[in-house]
DNA sequence: ACTAATTCCGACTAAATAGGTCAAGTATTA
DNA sequence: TAATACTTGACCTATTTAGTCGGAATTAGT
Protein backbone atom coordinates (compact mmCIF):
# COMPACT_ATOMS: atom_id res chain seq x y z
CA UNK A 1 0.00 0.00 0.00
CA UNK A 2 1.45 3.36 -1.13
CA UNK A 3 0.78 6.70 -0.72
CA UNK A 4 1.33 8.52 -3.57
CA UNK A 5 -0.28 11.33 -5.48
CA UNK A 6 -1.69 8.69 -7.89
CA UNK A 7 -3.13 6.57 -5.28
CA UNK A 8 -4.89 10.47 -4.05
CA UNK A 9 -5.84 10.88 -7.90
CA UNK A 10 -7.68 7.48 -7.73
CA UNK A 11 -9.82 8.58 -4.91
CA UNK A 12 -10.51 11.87 -5.97
CA UNK A 13 -11.92 10.52 -9.15
CA UNK A 14 -14.05 7.85 -8.05
CA UNK A 15 -15.57 9.88 -5.24
CA UNK A 16 -16.38 12.38 -8.04
CA UNK A 17 -18.30 9.59 -9.95
CA UNK A 18 -20.43 9.22 -6.84
CA UNK A 19 -21.38 12.80 -6.48
CA UNK A 20 -21.71 13.37 -10.01
CA UNK A 21 -23.69 10.32 -11.50
CA UNK A 22 -27.54 11.42 -12.69
CA UNK A 23 -29.04 8.21 -11.29
CA UNK A 24 -26.54 5.76 -11.29
CA UNK A 25 -25.53 6.39 -14.99
CA UNK A 26 -21.90 6.54 -16.54
CA UNK A 27 -19.47 9.38 -15.98
CA UNK A 28 -17.25 9.56 -18.85
CA UNK A 29 -13.21 10.32 -18.15
CA UNK A 30 -13.26 13.75 -20.06
CA UNK A 31 -16.26 14.70 -17.30
CA UNK A 32 -13.81 14.33 -14.11
CA UNK A 33 -10.66 15.14 -16.04
CA UNK A 34 -12.09 18.79 -16.32
CA UNK A 35 -13.75 18.33 -12.72
CA UNK A 36 -10.90 17.18 -11.28
CA UNK A 37 -8.27 18.93 -12.96
CA UNK A 38 -6.49 15.53 -13.89
CA UNK A 39 -5.57 14.78 -17.51
CA UNK A 40 -7.78 12.56 -19.48
CA UNK A 41 -4.76 10.24 -20.40
CA UNK A 42 -3.89 9.53 -16.76
CA UNK A 43 -7.35 8.89 -15.86
CA UNK A 44 -7.34 6.01 -18.85
CA UNK A 45 -4.46 4.69 -17.01
CA UNK A 46 -5.90 4.44 -13.55
CA UNK A 47 -9.35 3.43 -14.55
CA UNK A 48 -8.33 0.33 -16.34
CA UNK A 49 -6.52 -0.72 -13.06
CA UNK A 50 -9.86 0.21 -11.22
CA UNK A 51 -12.02 -1.74 -13.59
CA UNK A 52 -10.02 -4.57 -13.19
CA UNK A 53 -10.14 -4.89 -9.72
CA UNK A 54 -14.19 -4.67 -9.92
CA UNK A 55 -14.10 -1.55 -8.45
CA UNK A 56 -15.86 -0.08 -11.32
CA UNK A 57 -17.73 -0.79 -14.37
CA UNK A 58 -17.47 0.69 -17.96
CA UNK A 59 -19.67 1.44 -21.03
CA UNK A 60 -17.90 2.09 -24.13
CA UNK A 61 -18.65 4.03 -27.10
CA UNK A 62 -20.48 7.29 -27.60
CA UNK A 63 -22.54 8.53 -23.88
CA UNK A 64 -20.35 5.74 -22.76
CA UNK A 65 -18.07 6.00 -19.19
CA UNK A 66 -17.74 4.67 -15.88
CA UNK A 67 -19.94 4.21 -12.84
CA UNK A 68 -18.92 2.82 -9.66
CA UNK A 69 -19.14 -0.88 -9.26
CA UNK A 70 -21.37 -1.34 -6.07
CA UNK A 71 -22.95 1.34 -3.63
CA UNK A 72 -20.08 4.18 -2.26
CA UNK A 73 -20.43 2.54 1.67
CA UNK A 74 -19.27 -0.26 -0.06
CA UNK A 75 -16.02 0.79 -1.62
CA UNK A 76 -13.48 1.74 0.36
CA UNK A 77 -10.62 3.60 0.36
CA UNK A 78 -7.95 1.20 0.86
CA UNK A 79 -9.27 -1.30 -2.02
CA UNK A 80 -8.79 1.77 -4.45
CA UNK A 81 -5.25 2.72 -3.53
CA UNK A 82 -4.21 -1.30 -3.52
CA UNK A 83 -5.98 -1.14 -6.95
CA UNK A 84 -4.27 1.30 -8.54
CA UNK A 85 -0.67 0.54 -6.99
CA UNK A 86 1.12 -2.81 -7.87
CA UNK A 87 2.29 -3.58 -4.93
CA UNK A 88 0.54 -4.07 -2.45
CA UNK A 89 3.55 -4.04 0.08
CA UNK A 90 6.67 -2.42 -1.15
CA UNK A 91 10.29 -2.85 -0.29
CA UNK A 92 9.11 -4.34 4.00
CA UNK A 93 12.01 -4.66 5.58
CA UNK A 94 12.97 -8.22 5.65
CA UNK A 95 12.16 -9.38 2.32
CA UNK A 96 15.81 -9.67 1.21
CA UNK A 97 17.02 -10.01 4.20
CA UNK A 98 19.57 -7.14 3.66
CA UNK A 99 19.92 -4.57 6.94
CA UNK A 100 17.17 -6.84 8.49
CA UNK A 101 18.22 -10.13 9.03
CA UNK A 102 21.51 -10.53 11.54
CA UNK A 103 22.78 -13.80 11.99
CA UNK A 104 19.36 -15.23 11.48
CA UNK A 105 17.52 -13.44 13.65
CA UNK A 106 14.66 -10.67 12.86
CA UNK A 107 16.05 -6.92 13.54
CA UNK A 108 14.36 -5.34 16.48
CA UNK A 109 12.27 -2.91 14.26
CA UNK A 110 10.97 -5.57 11.51
CA UNK A 111 7.27 -6.35 13.67
CA UNK A 112 7.21 -2.04 14.21
CA UNK A 113 7.02 -1.55 10.40
CA UNK A 114 4.77 -4.71 10.32
CA UNK A 115 2.14 -2.99 12.85
CA UNK A 116 2.29 0.40 11.24
CA UNK A 117 1.42 -0.90 7.78
CA UNK A 118 -1.30 -2.98 10.03
CA UNK A 119 -2.32 0.54 11.13
CA UNK A 120 -2.17 2.80 7.87
CA UNK A 121 -4.22 -0.31 6.03
CA UNK A 122 -6.58 -0.91 8.75
CA UNK A 123 -7.33 3.01 8.71
CA UNK A 124 -8.34 2.97 5.10
CA UNK A 125 -9.71 0.13 5.20
CA UNK A 126 -12.68 1.32 7.43
CA UNK A 127 -13.56 4.82 5.58
CA UNK A 128 -15.87 4.29 2.47
CA UNK A 129 -16.38 6.41 -0.62
CA UNK A 130 -19.49 7.51 1.25
CA UNK A 131 -17.83 8.37 4.33
CA UNK A 132 -15.87 11.07 2.56
CA UNK A 133 -18.61 12.35 0.58
CA UNK A 134 -19.68 12.73 4.02
CA UNK A 135 -16.40 14.14 5.34
CA UNK A 136 -16.69 11.42 8.21
CA UNK A 137 -13.51 10.47 9.28
CA UNK A 138 -12.33 8.09 12.59
CA UNK A 139 -10.73 10.31 15.05
CA UNK A 140 -7.17 9.29 16.58
CA UNK A 141 -7.93 6.29 18.56
CA UNK A 142 -7.87 8.18 22.22
CA UNK A 143 -6.56 4.57 24.21
CA UNK A 144 -3.46 3.65 21.89
CA UNK A 145 -2.81 0.31 24.13
CA UNK A 146 0.80 -0.18 24.90
CA UNK A 147 1.90 -2.71 27.52
CA UNK A 148 -0.80 -1.61 29.33
CA UNK A 149 -0.70 1.82 29.45
CA UNK A 150 -2.41 4.44 26.84
CA UNK A 151 -0.59 6.95 25.10
CA UNK A 152 -1.78 9.63 27.62
CA UNK A 153 -0.42 7.98 30.47
CA UNK A 154 2.58 7.00 29.05
CA UNK A 155 3.29 10.55 28.21
CA UNK A 156 2.24 11.46 31.74
CA UNK A 157 4.84 8.78 33.22
CA UNK A 158 7.84 10.55 31.65
CA UNK B 1 6.49 12.53 7.36
CA UNK B 2 7.81 10.10 5.05
CA UNK B 3 8.52 6.65 5.63
CA UNK B 4 11.05 5.50 3.56
CA UNK B 5 14.24 3.30 3.91
CA UNK B 6 15.83 5.99 5.26
CA UNK B 7 13.93 6.94 8.16
CA UNK B 8 13.85 3.01 8.37
CA UNK B 9 17.39 2.97 8.77
CA UNK B 10 17.56 5.80 11.01
CA UNK B 11 15.34 3.56 13.27
CA UNK B 12 17.44 0.63 12.92
CA UNK B 13 20.48 2.18 13.96
CA UNK B 14 19.30 4.20 16.83
CA UNK B 15 17.72 1.11 18.61
CA UNK B 16 21.04 -0.28 17.79
CA UNK B 17 22.84 2.08 20.21
CA UNK B 18 20.28 1.58 23.23
CA UNK B 19 20.42 -2.00 22.70
CA UNK B 20 24.59 -2.51 22.14
CA UNK B 21 25.78 0.37 24.47
CA UNK B 22 27.84 -0.61 27.70
CA UNK B 23 26.83 1.05 30.36
CA UNK B 24 25.53 4.48 28.53
CA UNK B 25 28.75 4.80 26.64
CA UNK B 26 29.32 6.15 23.16
CA UNK B 27 28.78 3.72 20.13
CA UNK B 28 30.56 3.97 17.21
CA UNK B 29 29.04 4.26 13.93
CA UNK B 30 31.25 1.65 12.12
CA UNK B 31 30.21 -0.64 14.96
CA UNK B 32 26.35 0.24 14.37
CA UNK B 33 27.28 -0.39 10.15
CA UNK B 34 28.70 -3.83 10.65
CA UNK B 35 25.87 -4.74 13.39
CA UNK B 36 22.65 -3.53 11.15
CA UNK B 37 24.69 -3.76 7.65
CA UNK B 38 24.21 0.22 6.34
CA UNK B 39 27.15 1.60 5.18
CA UNK B 40 29.27 4.01 7.17
CA UNK B 41 29.08 7.00 5.05
CA UNK B 42 24.95 6.97 4.65
CA UNK B 43 25.36 6.31 8.68
CA UNK B 44 26.96 9.70 8.69
CA UNK B 45 24.57 11.46 6.84
CA UNK B 46 21.85 9.97 9.45
CA UNK B 47 23.59 10.95 12.65
CA UNK B 48 24.14 14.17 11.36
CA UNK B 49 20.24 14.96 11.12
CA UNK B 50 19.78 13.30 14.48
CA UNK B 51 22.16 14.94 16.51
CA UNK B 52 20.91 18.72 15.01
CA UNK B 53 17.05 17.25 16.33
CA UNK B 54 18.74 16.49 19.27
CA UNK B 55 17.95 13.01 19.84
CA UNK B 56 21.43 11.75 20.09
CA UNK B 57 25.00 13.00 21.52
CA UNK B 58 28.19 12.75 19.94
CA UNK B 59 31.33 12.00 21.62
CA UNK B 60 34.69 12.63 19.04
CA UNK B 61 37.90 11.28 18.64
CA UNK B 62 39.07 7.91 19.28
CA UNK B 63 36.56 5.53 21.32
CA UNK B 64 34.38 8.06 20.10
CA UNK B 65 30.92 7.77 19.03
CA UNK B 66 26.94 8.35 19.60
CA UNK B 67 24.71 7.94 22.51
CA UNK B 68 20.95 8.14 23.32
CA UNK B 69 20.20 11.88 24.11
CA UNK B 70 17.66 10.83 26.64
CA UNK B 71 16.40 7.29 27.89
CA UNK B 72 14.92 5.14 25.47
CA UNK B 73 11.72 5.10 26.78
CA UNK B 74 11.41 9.11 25.84
CA UNK B 75 12.70 8.93 22.40
CA UNK B 76 9.39 8.06 20.11
CA UNK B 77 9.88 7.07 16.59
CA UNK B 78 7.91 9.76 14.86
CA UNK B 79 10.74 12.01 16.28
CA UNK B 80 13.59 10.12 14.77
CA UNK B 81 11.66 9.59 11.25
CA UNK B 82 10.66 13.42 11.27
CA UNK B 83 14.77 14.45 11.93
CA UNK B 84 15.81 12.62 9.09
CA UNK B 85 13.00 13.61 6.48
CA UNK B 86 13.41 16.74 6.00
CA UNK B 87 10.05 17.59 4.51
CA UNK B 88 7.46 17.21 7.86
CA UNK B 89 3.95 16.77 5.13
CA UNK B 90 5.17 16.60 1.93
CA UNK B 91 2.66 16.50 -1.45
CA UNK B 92 -0.64 17.42 0.93
CA UNK B 93 -3.66 17.69 -1.50
CA UNK B 94 -4.16 21.50 -1.44
CA UNK B 95 -0.83 23.27 -0.91
CA UNK B 96 -0.92 24.05 -4.67
CA UNK B 97 -5.09 23.87 -5.06
CA UNK B 98 -4.32 22.00 -8.22
CA UNK B 99 -6.87 18.99 -8.27
CA UNK B 100 -7.82 19.77 -4.91
CA UNK B 101 -9.57 23.38 -4.85
CA UNK B 102 -12.27 23.45 -7.29
CA UNK B 103 -13.76 26.92 -7.87
CA UNK B 104 -12.58 27.92 -4.26
CA UNK B 105 -13.88 24.59 -2.36
CA UNK B 106 -11.44 22.38 -1.15
CA UNK B 107 -11.92 19.00 -2.40
CA UNK B 108 -13.85 16.28 -0.45
CA UNK B 109 -10.60 14.16 -0.05
CA UNK B 110 -8.44 16.69 1.17
CA UNK B 111 -9.85 16.66 5.04
CA UNK B 112 -9.28 12.92 4.44
CA UNK B 113 -5.24 13.06 4.22
CA UNK B 114 -5.28 14.96 6.21
CA UNK B 115 -7.16 12.64 8.89
CA UNK B 116 -4.81 9.88 7.72
CA UNK B 117 -1.64 11.96 8.13
CA UNK B 118 -2.44 12.43 11.42
CA UNK B 119 -3.36 8.95 12.08
CA UNK B 120 0.41 7.62 11.15
CA UNK B 121 1.64 10.24 12.71
CA UNK B 122 0.04 10.01 15.81
CA UNK B 123 1.03 6.17 15.65
CA UNK B 124 4.36 6.64 15.51
CA UNK B 125 4.75 9.48 18.14
CA UNK B 126 3.38 6.70 20.28
CA UNK B 127 5.94 3.95 20.02
CA UNK B 128 9.24 4.67 21.71
CA UNK B 129 13.00 3.23 21.15
CA UNK B 130 12.54 1.07 24.36
CA UNK B 131 8.79 -0.42 23.15
CA UNK B 132 10.70 -1.08 19.83
CA UNK B 133 13.21 -2.94 21.92
CA UNK B 134 10.99 -5.04 24.03
CA UNK B 135 8.17 -5.65 21.04
CA UNK B 136 5.88 -3.79 22.41
CA UNK B 137 3.51 -2.22 19.29
CA UNK B 138 0.36 -0.92 19.57
CA UNK B 139 -2.84 -3.09 18.39
CA UNK B 140 -4.90 -1.69 16.01
CA UNK B 141 -7.86 0.13 17.72
CA UNK B 142 -11.10 -1.77 17.50
CA UNK B 143 -12.92 0.17 18.03
CA UNK B 144 -12.08 3.36 15.06
CA UNK B 145 -14.91 5.68 15.73
CA UNK B 146 -17.10 7.22 12.66
CA UNK B 147 -20.50 8.62 13.11
CA UNK B 148 -20.71 6.90 16.61
CA UNK B 149 -20.49 3.32 14.66
CA UNK B 150 -17.54 1.07 15.21
CA UNK B 151 -15.82 0.21 12.22
CA UNK B 152 -16.98 -3.33 13.42
CA UNK B 153 -20.87 -2.36 13.94
CA UNK B 154 -20.73 -0.45 10.05
CA UNK B 155 -19.17 -3.62 8.37
CA UNK B 156 -22.03 -5.53 9.63
CA UNK B 157 -24.54 -2.87 8.65
CA UNK B 158 -23.44 -3.48 5.33
C1' DA C 1 -22.89 4.56 -43.74
C1' DC C 2 -20.67 8.08 -41.44
C1' DT C 3 -19.09 10.74 -37.58
C1' DA C 4 -18.16 11.93 -32.99
C1' DA C 5 -17.52 10.40 -28.42
C1' DT C 6 -15.71 7.25 -25.66
C1' DT C 7 -13.14 3.24 -23.66
C1' DC C 8 -9.02 0.23 -24.12
C1' DC C 9 -4.10 -0.90 -24.52
C1' DG C 10 0.79 -0.74 -24.55
C1' DA C 11 4.91 1.65 -25.28
C1' DC C 12 7.42 5.52 -24.15
C1' DT C 13 9.52 9.50 -21.36
C1' DA C 14 10.95 13.63 -18.55
C1' DA C 15 11.61 14.89 -13.97
C1' DA C 16 12.08 13.98 -9.30
C1' DT C 17 13.51 11.19 -5.60
C1' DA C 18 15.84 7.69 -3.00
C1' DG C 19 19.70 5.91 -1.59
C1' DG C 20 23.62 6.18 -1.50
C1' DT C 21 29.36 7.45 -2.46
C1' DC C 22 33.49 10.34 -2.32
C1' DA C 23 36.79 13.77 -0.96
C1' DA C 24 38.69 16.55 2.16
C1' DG C 25 38.83 17.79 6.02
C1' DT C 26 38.65 18.72 11.82
C1' DA C 27 38.84 17.11 16.59
C1' DT C 28 40.26 13.98 20.22
C1' DT C 29 42.86 10.80 22.63
C1' DA C 30 45.63 6.25 23.37
C1' DT D 1 51.86 11.64 16.87
C1' DA D 2 49.33 8.25 14.76
C1' DA D 3 45.05 6.38 14.78
C1' DT D 4 40.44 6.77 15.30
C1' DA D 5 36.36 9.12 14.95
C1' DC D 6 33.25 12.78 13.60
C1' DT D 7 31.81 16.79 9.93
C1' DT D 8 30.49 18.72 5.83
C1' DG D 9 29.03 19.17 1.39
C1' DA D 10 29.27 17.99 -3.28
C1' DC D 11 28.31 14.50 -6.25
C1' DC D 12 26.37 10.33 -8.43
C1' DT D 13 23.05 6.88 -10.30
C1' DA D 14 19.18 3.66 -10.60
C1' DT D 15 14.46 3.67 -9.73
C1' DT D 16 10.09 5.53 -9.31
C1' DT D 17 6.62 8.84 -10.30
C1' DA D 18 3.58 10.95 -12.90
C1' DG D 19 2.48 11.29 -16.56
C1' DT D 20 2.18 11.46 -22.51
C1' DC D 21 1.37 9.53 -27.12
C1' DG D 22 -0.59 6.94 -30.80
C1' DG D 23 -3.73 4.10 -32.24
C1' DA D 24 -7.51 0.48 -32.12
C1' DA D 25 -12.15 -1.00 -30.80
C1' DT D 26 -16.85 0.16 -29.53
C1' DT D 27 -21.20 2.57 -29.53
C1' DA D 28 -24.97 6.48 -30.23
C1' DG D 29 -26.84 9.59 -32.93
C1' DT D 30 -27.61 11.58 -37.78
Amino acid sequence: MKLTAKARYAVMAITDIAVSSKNGGAVSLSDISVRQAISLAFLEQLFGKLRKAGLVDSERGALGGYKLAGAPAKIHIGAVMRAVEEEIQTKRCGDTGIGCTIKGAKCLSHDLWQAMEDHIEGFLDAISIQDVIDQRFPQICPELVTNGLTANEMAAAE
